[in-house]
DNA sequence: ACCTGAACACCGTTCAAGT
DNA sequence: ACCTGAACACCGTTCAAGT
């Protein structure tokens, strides 16, 4: 049997390799098998190539890794600027950040230890941070709740992973002791609560918190009494 | 010249290996050179034994580096029960356990990533849970104010890491154009309030956002008017 | 310009063997 | 019981060479 035609004579077998070409196979390798056990060989045998093809197009693995977390900022989805009160567009930005641990569970730890490595994370920031001017929040006040606000999200993500998929590689321990009312009575108590289908509602909970209190600081003139 | 003499004939040169021991020295080593550089064959080195020695210890890199993490958890300071307020108690625990940021930032990931391998966190569960029911938190609101705890204090130390030291491995890129007034007005508003040696203040900060709004919770009936 | 082949200096882990 | 030596199947990255 021949290879499948080439739609015109002498067009290569394959699309010629591109940094968005590799980057968007490496997030498919890491999404499908894992952050361990991605390779440079691996992703290049996954394109039909030798690993050292990569090269020519990013200088090493740390770099392809920061293209990767790059596609993951392009999903954040950021409502126009306008179409919602400010507030709630901070609020669904934040959303939409941590559904990328849910849909990327094996990626979204790129975001947690790589994100200062390249601009694009600051272009984000930028966006984040003009929600906070739009609410009228002065810079010291934004600074301290969009790094709360931060703080909370990347952990909530990197929870919510750990709670849904314990590591290949870990200690092989018995789960029935950690319902073990005997041994941790206070922990076997709010174990019910704290099943994977309720934290979709822990986190809306956490950070209606927290934006309780982004309320409240904003407007505090407008408290009753004093 | 012949080697250190020994206190006793007939005594080893050098103190037998314990899996307490091996845990140690990986720690040191993860603390000295960060967990990519981490290896079997290295920590063997360091304990002047061959790699496959430590396998008479542990089954392999994963259950060693759950150790790892344990001792960390050791490191988290819980004021005895009864001798503060147990909100106070629970206020200084977490400033306690996001230290191990700043005391072990090459190692904090481990908690991130591999607490729930072992029995040991849940340990440290029953205690945090224990400090919220002395509280006067019902299960289910316990559940929840535990988890935005959790997520916060992961965050905040995995974040205030990634601020401080730039990955080793990282897409070079110039570091005044984060500052640049012209093309991310609103992250060089922001930047001089979120300088390293504010971190801790913003923590702080943060942590006080979500223990107003427990205390608010605990607390609904003494609210002025209805 | 883009890719390959061979090589270097590493990994984690297994197995059989030593004491 | 505790450790070693050799081996296996991998890594990331370099370099010179091919087209």
């Amino acid at each position: 049997m021949k290879r499948n035609p080439t739609p015109r004579a002498g067009a290569p077998r394959r699309a010629p390799l591109t940094r968005d070409a590799i980057a968007e196979a490496a997030l498919a390798q890491i999404d499908a098998h894992g952050l361990e056990v991605f390779s440079m060989r691996r992703l290049g045998a996954a394109l039909g190539v030798e690993a050292m093809a990569l090269y020519h197009h990013f200088r090493g693995k740390g770099p392809l890794l920061d293209a990767v977390m790059e596609r993951l900022l392009d999903e954040v989805e950021i409502a126009p600027r306008g179409s919602l009160p400010p507030l709630e567009r901070l609020r669904r930005a934040m959303v939409s950040y941590r559904n990328l641990a849910l849909t990327h569970p094996q990626a979204f730890i790129l975001l947690v230890y790589r994100r200062f490595n390249t601009e694009r994370t600051f272009q984000l920031y930028e966006q984040i941070l003009e929600m906070f001017a739009d609410a009228g929040f002065e810079s010291p006040l934004a600074a301290r709740f969009f790094r709360t606000l931060g703080y909370f999200v990347n952990g909530a993500g990197m929870a919510d992973i750990a709670s849904r998929a314990q590591q290949p590689d870990a200690t092989p321990v018995k789960l029935e002791q950690y319902s073990d009312r005997e041994k941790y009575p206070r922990v076997a108590a709010v174990a019910p609560h704290l099943r994977v289908n309720n934290l979709d509602a822990i986190f809306t909970f956490g950070l209606d918190s927290i934006f309780e209190a982004m309320k409240r600081a904003a407007a505090p003139a407008r408290r009753t009494g004093r």
